[in-house]
DNA sequence: AGAACTGTACTATGCGTATAATACAGATAG
DNA sequence: CTATCTGTATTATACGCATAGTACAGTTCT
């Protein structure tokens, strides 16, 4: 069963993006593989404190990018293609990091000096 | 006269909240200071091509929080303190970047793995 | 078969974002 | 002084996100 344990929502952002942008994370990763199934929308709705049409609404659009199948009774499940993962890796990497690293050039930082706090950063947080 | 000239919109966070955040990364970098003026309201909506209660809504959030000052007819001007920059300066590097290092690591990316990944784009891109 | 789960669909409401159009007041340059 | 810039305020509309409630259909387990 997939977790969305460590799932918080961020200001600013709405929730099934963030959902999608999990499962997404978690094929990156390899957490997450084919087969897997998801908590059913009842649930999941339940433990994170939304609505389940909010969580219909990150399941659907998993399912029409072909990331996910689902069938009454039986449940949402991973059905995802190595390619398709191989192509979510890229477009996290591009969408994830790469606006940071603007970000970070906008604030004046330099290479070595992002690394550092990059570094810094890494050993701090203890999650995911 | 603080430039917008690359501002670009991100798919899913609110226009008015990108353009703050250009200002405070602009006084994180030192490239704002103090006295500066910003565009006026018509003229900024005009060249980024939103609605010029769009960027009334970023610049009076601005002025709420103390860092421009606006007269009718005299325009808007950055009145910062030093302390506010600092501050905004932690916050930045939190926000921004704390966000990217728990998503990497979610994406199962080891620490030198994430400092090359940085190190490559760092060097990629050209902008800001 | 029946209970209890599952996915799916629909209507309605509230809120925030962004747009459009208009109007008025203060400052400045000619 | 007048024109033209500036900021400020108001009303209205449209769309997306999230919520609430209800209903129906398919699967699974006992």
């Amino acid at each position: 069963m997939i977790s969305f344990e460590n799932f918080h929502s961020v200001e600013g952002v709405p929730i099934y993006l963030q959902m999608i942008r999990h499962v997404k994370q978690g094929l990156a990763a390899g957490t997450v593989q084919n087969g897997d199934e998801l908590p059913s929308r009842r649930i999941l709705s339940a433990t994170l404190a939304v609505n389940p049409n909010t969580v219909q609404k990150a399941y659907r659009q998993l399912e029409e990018e072909g990331l996910i199948q689902s069938r009454p009774g039986a449940g949402s499940h991973i059905t995802a293609s190595s390619e398709q993962v191989e192509h979510i890796r890229q477009e996290l990497f591009h969408t994830e990091v790469q606006e940071t690293v603007a970000a970070m050039k906008r604030m004046g930082l330099k290479k070595e000096e992002a690394v550092e706090l990059l570094r810094r950063l890494y050993d701090e947080e203890e999650e995911g």
